[in-house]
DNA sequence: CAATAGTTTAGAACAATTATAATGTAGAAA
DNA sequence: TTTCTACATTATAATTGTTCTAAACTATTG
């Protein structure tokens, strides 16, 4: 939930150069209240809603691309097909559905503790990540 | 670790027919001990090592999306570039190397159960699949 | 056998992503 | 302010993983 001109300190504090390009696609992954998951075609779609001249294919991919760089967004593996993204960058955890297609958010705190009882010599743990999977309770 | 005339029964008990080119492709996916995960473009590799005559491309993306549809192969979403599977279908866990691209197995019974204190109103977990990240530990 | 439904195949089509190379622009230097 | 330059944007082409198509082939049944 920044301004403008907060985000031009943003993207310059990164070495990023505050065009509008970026600066109109910081105000539509950031100036919300709510994380969420998208796809970029999914992020074209709303980037064209809230802005008459448009930002090419090209740019937005480079942009994300650069944002998940500097950590202003994760890459989330959930399908083969398409790319998703989160705008939420701490860690958690995530609910999929399956047949909606649909991701939710886990607080990291909803999860208790994962306790690995192996490990691989000479590697380190850099996180740990639950996916649920889950399907509609027709019980 | 099958020999053909059981893979053929398999193949018959799923109601698949037996060809030449899908008692091959088990051949080279279950006739090992240990189980493994591959690309697409792996497993065209190890099929032709094994095998004079070829297989079309899009033989074995059939036969992989029809086994995993039988349950014979798990999907992994690891990469959003390109599909990876498993022929280890046991409910287990994954170590993953971003920068060796490597992906080595957790047993089920190496994790302890996860605890998730929060739900989806009309969902049900399906599954809980851990994802450890690693990384070189140069200490 | 003959008939048929399922299978394989080469190649075309498709969709997501990345590369190219020309044009534009932010920021710094003059 | 003007000029310069490295960085950024863009349209479009290229690439890549995957799916589709439609013709040829084959396992199975009668
Ligand atoms: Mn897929
Ligand atoms: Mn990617
Ligand atoms: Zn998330
Ligand atoms: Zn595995």
């Amino acid at each position: 939930m920044l301004n403008n001109s907060q985000y031009i300190k943003k993207l310059r504090n990164s070495g990023l150069r505050p065009t509008k390009q970026r600066i109109k696609i910081c105000e539509v992954l950031f100036n919300t209240d709510k994380t969420f998951h998208f796809t970029i075609n999914e992020l074209v779609t709303r980037i064209s809603k809230v802005s008459d001249d448009k930002i090419s294919l090209a740019t937005v991919y480079n942009t994300v691309h650069s944002f998940k760089k500097k950590g202003y967004l994760k890459e989330i593996p959930i399908n083969s097909d398409q790319s998703y993204f989160d705008t939420n960058t701490s860690h958690h955890h995530h609910f999929y559905d399956e047949g909606q297609k649909n991701l939710i958010d886990i607080d990291d705190a909803d999860v208790e503790p994962v306790k690995i009882n192996t490990k691989i010599p000479g590697k380190r743990i850099k996180s740990v990540e639950v996916l649920v999977k889950v399907e509609d309770d027709k019980s």
